[in-house]
DNA sequence: GCGACAG
DNA sequence: ATCTTGTCGC
């Protein structure tokens, strides 16, 4: 099958949803190296959330030496690789999977989860905490406290279009912006997010769990694959 | 030229 | 993202 980068193909039910995420630690051997500086050290977790059960069914982590700096408009060319090295690792069945990052929101239509989506020819979308570019139909630059819901306008390849959606999971905190990354629709990846999101919680689920599994392996040392397996069994619910 | 800039 | 004390807001 041909490489796709277009809203067709997308999942026809969606139960099983993945997550993830990463986190930068110290590299062990190399002190003087900042956290999160390329030659340190990069984790990576990937979860499923089943969406009818309300539970994570698989933890995996991954852990690697940061080869490439932080440029905004360039975060896949960081972060892609090694949260593609986490989802291979995943055996269970996923239909969708929620990166934390852009889809086609983004200067070039090509954001982190439209990378990964296109390289691994999976359903993806961006979920990303704040915006890179791009603007919210209606207001001129800044989302306006009390929205609950908005469109988002983007322009790339000389053309503005809807790029996807900015939702308010929780009155009073900062909106969160959801675009198609591969294989899905805006309104499709806005309702998949939306079914993922937990009343008291402002991230949706797979990001959150992949979020804190991420904060809990940061602290591990490499080597102590006990503890690493430890964290990943605790997180899969009963 | 100036400011903005996912994680 | 990560490093960090006190501090602003609900």
């Amino acid at each position: 099958m041909a490489l796709r980068f277009q809203s067709a193909g997308a999942p026809a039910t969606v139960r099983f949803v993945g997550g993830v995420d990463m986190a930068y630690s110290r590299n062990p051997r190399h002190a003087t190296i900042r956290c999160g500086a390329v030659g340190s050290h990069a984790v990576v977790a990937a979860v499923v959330w089943d969406l009818e059960a309300r539970r994570c069914v698989q933890a995996v982590s991954v852990r690697r030496t940061v080869a490439f700096p932080y440029i905004p408009g360039l975060l896949s060319f960081r972060e892609a690789p090694l949260m593609m090295a986490a989802i291979r690792r995943i055996t269970h069945p996923v239909d969708i999977w929620l990166i934390d990052g852009h889809g086609i929101s983004h200067p070039r239509g090509c954001g982190l989860a439209t990378h990964i989506g296109v390289t691994l020819n999976l359903p993806t979308i961006g979920v990303a905490k704040s915006l890179l570019t791009g603007w919210l139909a209606g207001a001129n630059k800044l989302p306006p406290a009390d929205m609950a819901l908005d469109r988002l306008m983007c322009t790339w390849q000389g053309r503005e279009r809807l790029a996807g959606y900015a939702i308010r999971p929780r009155t009073g905190h900062d909106p969160l912006y959801v675009s198609p990354g591969n294989r899905i629709s805006a309104e499709q990846a806005l309702k998949t997010v939306v079914d993922c999101l937990k009343a008291e919680n402002r991230l949706a689920e797979p990001i959150r769990l992949a979020d804190l599994l991420c904060a809990q392996l940061r602290l591990i040392p490499p080597h102590q694959r006990g503890r690493i397996a430890e964290v990943l069994r605790a997180a899969v619910t009963a």
